[in-house]
This record gives structure tokens, sequence and C-alpha cells, in this order.
DNA sequence: GTTTGTCCGTACCGTACCGTATGGAAATGG
DNA sequence: CCATTTCCATACGGTACGGTACGGACAAAC
């Protein structure tokens, strides 16, 4: 009853800007998925209205358009230049490995990647999921042949280690029981994956 | 304006059963996941109204804990089955990453899977995922022990090759221009991925 | 300090859906 | 053929949301 300020996020009173509604919006979807961005509970929880909202986007769609465009562009080469830090070929696959499958298993990790893959059909989300994963194949796939192995035989090892990591994010979220739990089993386990992707 | 009959399904002005319901309820999973599983929808597709539904279920969440129970009982155990029927281990491992990555290829397949996975926080779907998973998972690993491997590495390639095919379920789904799309090349891909998980 | 433009709250309409109430048609069984 | 149960359509109320209209608060410019 006693202070029940209007206000949630600090008692900041300071006006919104287009990128507090993407950012709120990337949050929602990662918390329900893209039907989870809906104006009027989004803007409760800004401590505001749908007046704010529609004067900063012309509607939802535009909102949802923003966010994936925010999302893509922040996301997409973190991971790749991390990577790209490894001197040779070999080292940058064990490291692209080794940090896709490890952060899978911190909670909450990849669920706006999740959700886009569960609304994959959307007319927005579609067109930005296929960059990235092709993105993700390909550059997979040319570490595969900087350890000399043929251009296809490479993709298909991309292929099957983006597979790998979709398939496990699923598993971690959805059943995080089967996955390994302890560090020294997800050690193992990310190092028996290297062993049998990068096997001659 | 001419011949437009109440009932779109054939001219039947047959009863509905609660097995119609949960048909239509899966159905429109597999075509909007969750959220398309709507009562007024739904009968108008079935050429019904509310008044049918709320006879045979007491709420829409009654439906989809029906439809659910039911995908589990009819799907589980289907390819278990017809992998059984191979002679020895590796034929079986052959034979089941064969038919999950081919099945994949076929537009529309699994998509009820593909739209649980994307409710895997659901109070109802989460169960289901988790023993449907498990089984795959135990089954597998039980596959990779009859070649003689050791109990955790046997685990660890079983989780490999169900998070591959959960991955490879989500990349035709989402982005089918990256898998491979001839028949001969999927079928080298399927022997390029065998090789490489039953790899000593 | 007045004006101008920016930002947002309030009030409202339309829609789509969940669930309920109730009467009546269609099968059933005696 | 009548009564009873089974099944369903119609009509209604309630809720949550998208979108619009409009007025007012607030800051910036001068």
């Amino acid at each position: 009853m006693e202070m029940v300020g209007r206000r949630t996020r600090k008692q900041t009173a300071t006006r919104l800007t287009a990128g507090d509604w993407t950012a709120a919006a990337l949050a929602a979807i990662g918390r329900g998925g893209l039907a989870a961005v809906a104006v009027e509970p989004l803007a409760a929880g800004l401590g505001a209205t749908k007046g704010s909202f529609y004067w900063h986007f012309a509607s939802r769609d535009a909102l949802i358009a923003a966010a994936l465009q925010r999302w893509e562009a922040e996301h997409t080469e973190a991971v790749i230049a991390e990577v790209e830090a490894q001197p040779d070929p070999l080292s940058k696959l064990r490291a692209l490995i080794a940090v896709v499958i490890g952060s899978t298993t911190i909670p909450g990790a990849d669920s706006i990647e999740l959700a886009m893959l569960a609304t994959a059909g959307h007319p927005h989300v579609a067109p930005v999921l296929a960059r990235v994963t092709a993105r993700r194949v390909a550059y997979t796939a040319e570490l595969f042949e900087g350890l000399g192995l043929p251009p296809e035989e490479a993709r298909h090892r991309a292929l099957l280690a983006v597979s790998a990591y979709l398939g496990h994010a699923q598993l971690a979220h959805a059943t995080p029981e089967v996955v390994p739990g302890s560090d020294a089993e997800r050690g193992r386990y990310v190092d028996r994956i290297i062993g049998l992707l990068t096997a001659r």
C-alpha cells in the first residue's frame, strides 16, 4: 500500500526513447516469445502508457521489426569476433564449440534466439533467422575447410555442428536434466563433441 | 452464396467426439503453435460452435492436456519400434539416424514437435517433452553401449545425436535453404553424420 | 515569459477470444 | 410413441489487447 510509485524502474520519471521500447520488447521475447510483445503490458512494465508507445512507433509490428533488427545487429558477430582471437583453425573450432555449448547451460541464455526459432514462420523473424543461420554455417564451414577438409565435407560438418548447437540449446532449455550438469562432465562432453566433429 | 454448407468437412452433419477436437487441436498446434488452439476458430473449422466444445471439454486447458497426451502416446514409440526391426546395434543406429534426419526434410513433418519445443515452458508441455526426450536419449545411449562404448561416452554421443536431430529439425523448418536439398547430397550427409557419430 | 514542438496520459472503439446459461434438436430406450 | 439422455446452437457477459483521438504537461527556443 505504501510507496506505490507509478514507475517501477527506479523513480526515473524521465521520458522514454525508442530504444527503451525495443529493449523491453527483446526482454519480453526472451521471457514469453513474440506473443509477449504486447503494447499495454510493456507500457505497464515501463511505467508508462500506450500514449507513449504510439508516439515512438506506428504499430506493434513496427516495434517487433525494430527489436529484431537490433538483436541481429548486436548478436550476430559477437561470438565470431571472440573466436577469431584464436590463432589457428583448430583452436578456433575448439573455442567456438566450447563457448557455444558452454554458454547454453547458463539459464536464460539464448532465450531470445529460442523464441525466434519458435516463431520462424513469422514474416519479420524468418529473414533475420535465415541471415544469422547462413552466416554461422558459412563461418563454421570455413573453419573446417581451414582444417584441410574438402568443401562439401566441411559444409556437412558445419551443418552438424550448428545443428548440435541449436539442439543443445533446445535440450538445455526444455529438459535441462538430461544435459551434463557438473562442470567436470560438461567439460568432458565438450571435449568429446570436439573430438567427434574434428575427427579425420 | 450458393451451397454455403454449414459444415466444411464433408457434409457429415454427424455429432463430434472428443477425439475430433483433440485431432483438430493437434492440427492447429502443428499449424500455429499452442496459441492457435483457440476454441472458436477450431469450432468454425469443424463446422460447429463452442456449445459442442464445452460439452466435451471443461476448458481450453483440458483440450490442450488431452491433445498432448494423445500426441505423446501415438508418437513416442513409433520410430523406436521401426528401428528395432534392425538386427544389430550398428544397423539400428544407422536406421535411426537415417529415418530421423531424412524425415525432417519433408515439409510440415515434426511441426507439432517444433511447436512443443517452442512452448517448452508451458505447464502441460514441459512434462511431456521431458519424458519424450529422456526416452530418446536413453534409447540412443543403449544403442551406443551396444557398440561397446563405455556408459558415459555412450550417453554423450546419444546427447549429441539427439541434439543434432533437434537442431536439424529446426534448420529444416526455419531455414530450409541451408540443409542439403537433393536426395543425393542428403544421402551423403546422412552417411557422414553416421560416420562421425559412430567413429572409434 | 511566451511560444513551439516534443512527449505522454486518458478515454474511447473495435476485435477476438474464453467461458456460461439455456433452450432445443437429435438419438436412445422403454 | 413417448421420455430421457445426449449433444449442440444461440445469445450473452467478461477480459485483454491493438489502435485512434485528443488534450495537457513539459522542455527548448527565442
